[in-house]
DNA sequence: TATTAAAATGACACCTATGTCGTTATTATA
DNA sequence: TATAATAACGACATAGGTGTCATTTTAATA
């Protein structure tokens, strides 16, 4: 006989423990999160949330993938949509300045943090990092390309450097706490490194 | 009756217990880490260890002030050590650079990366912080009093750069597969936007 | 050497999360 | 409507960590 039910309602089902998931891991963190505390938030029995995920590891996994999935659509088109690739990592920038606030960020960090002692989890956030440092190379060397930018470091060392700075500002602004005028000095400041590093070529550009 | 054992002997026995619980925190990590495993490979008994310590929480504060007190010795002195603030900032940066490669510093930030949900600890990462800050501020009004820097964004601001860039380095370092040139790239990237930010006065330093 | 304060021991009862599995409920097909 | 595949349920045995406490050992004093 055919399946029991449609993909659509497997899919939601899926969703909604993911949902649940998030939520708890918002509240207590990562590693405290157990099995217990997913099934109890989703409103699923134990067995029924086992059908889905063996772990919490695997839905930490689920969310981060669709996250970067969602990410990965708002940034779509971005070199594209701006003549002046100065632009388009302002663009980039102010995302990354106006993610949304629940504690979901850091505990992307907790769950990263901890990959030295896990290898599937290291190998992914290998994969993620060298992800995210082509996209940057890719923005910059655009620039050089379209003759706006002439670095004066590699480019792979911009990049590298940018990716760093981004990580420890939303770490920072997660644990310390900084008022809206320190978190934006703080983007000026990487702007400022950038601007100098990249020396832009257009005197417009300069100023933004 | 007096006392039954020397406070030498007591605080031997409490650093034997931080000794072997550094040890499981490096292998395992903060988190998983269980007073059973201290137990175990302290050598002593439940109760002697209870005796010194009712939780994981206290010994790694405890392993934390400790090692303060050994970088603050090391650092001890530093500005009046050389003349030219450059100098200085660019030790206290190999030091930074050279710190021990054993799990500890990674496993540190574990530690503190779940602080928003432990308000003490979230404290504590906050004296931590603001020492580290002032530290850094120390240093560049040091600079600018001499007549070395000129900085062109508020010393607070590079000071709270400077420290941000530092621990984003040290986490990479342990996270990510960094060879000894890339390392060094980004630590120069760091000097790099210092040199720039704090326009330094003497034709000399700026090669170094 | 005898005394005694307290350091150290380890067994114990308690608690909570885990993963499984036999049973029940559900729904797409025949 | 009957049926059969499987999604969902929830009780259960297991495992491992926790904090305590009655007891034993130790070493500074008298």
């Amino acid at each position: 006989m055919a399946p029991k039910v449609s993909k659509e309602h497997i899919n939601q089902r899926r969703a909604d423990i993911l949902e649940a998931a998030k939520q708890v891991f918002c509240k207590k963190g990562f590693e405290p999160t157990t099995m217990k505390d997913v099934v109890d938030a989703s409103g699923m029995s134990r067995g029924g949330v086992y059908q889905y995920f063996p772990n919490t590891e695997e839905m930490m996994r689920a969310i981060l993938e669709d996250g970067m999935i969602e990410f990965n659509h708002h940034l779509s088109n971005l070199l594209s949509r701006h003549e002046q690739v100065w632009h388009a990592i302002n663009e980039y920038i102010d995302l990354h300045k106006n993610a949304p606030s629940d504690h979901f960020g850091i505990v992307t960090y907790e769950y990263f943090v901890t990959c030295w002692r896990n290898h599937e989890r290291r190998n992914y956030l290998q994969h993620r990092y060298s992800f995210g440092i082509n996209y940057f190379i890719q923005f910059i060397q655009t620039g050089v390309d379209r003759g706006q930018f002439k670095p004066l470091q590699p480019v792979s060392v911009i990049a590298k450097f940018m990716m760093n700075v981004l990580d420890g500002l939303l770490l920072e602004q997660s644990l310390v706490n900084l008022n809206d005028q320190e978190k934006e000095d703080q983007y000026d400041a990487l702007r400022f490194y950038l601007r100098t590093v990249l020396q832009i070529n257009d005197k417009r550009m300069q100023k933004e």
